[in-house]
DNA sequence: CGTGCAGTTGAACGGGGTCAAGTGGCGTGG
DNA sequence: CCACGCCACTTGACCCCGTTCAACTGCACG
């Protein structure tokens, strides 16, 4: 496996979304760090499995992954991760996980045993609001992503895909306009519920206009207000209200 | 407002996913009860806007309600709320609802301030838990809307939306094959990114086959057998005569 | 009555899926 | 070293499902 650090996607864990559990202040005072352990997953492999028992929520430290279901009529690519989100957290009401999480690239991940949260959960008012507030956040982000699917043109889901990994890495403290892109373009289809051809083609079409630079598994945004442009643009199902 | 006990749909406080925190064993031992009051709400009115400050979770005690969210493409039906149903918790991240909770009936609703949950959650393990598990199973429910979206045909999706309506009047003690459908076809066409002219197609077809039978705003079901092989079925379905 | 909205149904269009062929990078083995 | 196969991606041609546009029905309410 490459040294991760090389990548340059490894962050601090200070931008990680489980810093309120790794930073909480009963720690200080003698409770147990959440993080049992730092496993690497090599690219291809699971962080963990559909249907496997619920007993641990993961964050990720480096690489980048996937997070899809399955119900039967292929896979769906429900989010991406990025260095420093958290995965599995779906599995805090029954016994299963109903997702998966794929390692895209060489991936290193924090492992947080459910136990080990909620107990300084019961320590800690603030850690407990942060567990609760990083379910609902990403119960906001799934309602979200449901517009996408609900309501946009192939060419506006495509420009709010490239919009939103912008937007989250230049979080992260890493450029809005230059990033790599290293899932693939069947990945990327099954995120947005188009297909691979489909997906090919806008980002050929965005290229032959010259608001992107697409050289091998990276973006290169050229003129992002006229990706912006795309998605206020008329919309296709019935006007609301 | 008609008296909402004669139409069938109140259900019995048991029944409701809130009950963990009413029934909350530290309220014996004094605590005061989650529920600040309960409002009703008439139909067309709001529980909550979307943008209002994030003060209170709502439970559905009677009546039919919508939740959606509007992003600037329309407005899209995220979920439909049966009595027992709870409402607003993507609020518990940040300071502001981002989609609205919309009476379809008359409806009565239990006004759980969110400071009050988390005290009981403070004080009880189990009721931290409970509201934990709600979060974390209306994430797992809309990661499995957006399957419906990404990967069904129009059929399906109509399918799968009665299918699961079934499950959950069923879940509540009542018929799983003869319910009020009380929402139109424009919000059920909203919920499952259909036009109300393919959500009335499909509905015709399924009732020319002797599936359905469809009075006014309700549905009986004939053949729910069929429905499932709908669902199943990786061809495309063949047309009836 | 008229006006309005919800629902149904028919006809035609088009966005994106499907199928198919072609390209180029990369690993493997001769 | 090149030959070969594999796979991701691209591009073109065609087609189908669901949208769009439009007409019509029935019920509610002034």
């Amino acid at each position: 496996m490459a040294n991760l650090a090389d990548r340059g996607n490894q962050v601090a864990c200070a931008a990680c979304v489980m810093s309120p559990l790794c930073k909480s202040p009963v720690i200080a005072n003698g409770a147990p760090s959440p993080v049992e352990c730092r496993r690497r997953v090599a690219a291809g492999e699971r962080l963990y499995a559909a249907g496997s028992a619920r007993e641990s929520v993961y964050a990720l430290r480096a690489g980048f992954a996937q997070v899809s279901v399955d119900e039967g009529h292929g896979s769906h690519v429900v989010r991406f991760l990025l260095p420093g989100d958290a995965a599995g957290l779906d599995a805090f009401a029954g016994g299963k996980h109903g997702n998966e999480a794929l390692a895209i690239d060489d991936c290193e991940v924090c492992v947080i045993p459910a136990y080990r949260a909620e107990l300084l959960g019961r320590y800690s008012e603030a850690t407990c609001t942060a567990l609760r507030s990083l379910l609902s956040a990403q119960l906001a982000d799934s309602e979200s992503h449901a517009v996408t699917l609900a309501r946009l043109t192939a060419p506006q889901r495509v420009a709010r895909f490239l919009l939103e990994l912008s937007r989250r890495w230049s979080e992260r403290g890493f450029s809005p306009t230059h990033f790599r892109l290293p899932m693939g373009r069947r990945a990327i289809g099954q995120h947005l519920a188009l297909t691979t051809e489909t997906v090919s083609r806008v980002l050929s079409d965005f290229q032959a206009r010259g608001w992107l630079d697409l050289p091998w598994r990276e973006v290169r945004i050229l003129e992002i207000g006229k990706l912006r442009d795309v998605l206020t643009a008329t919309p296709v199902l019935e006007k609301s209200h």
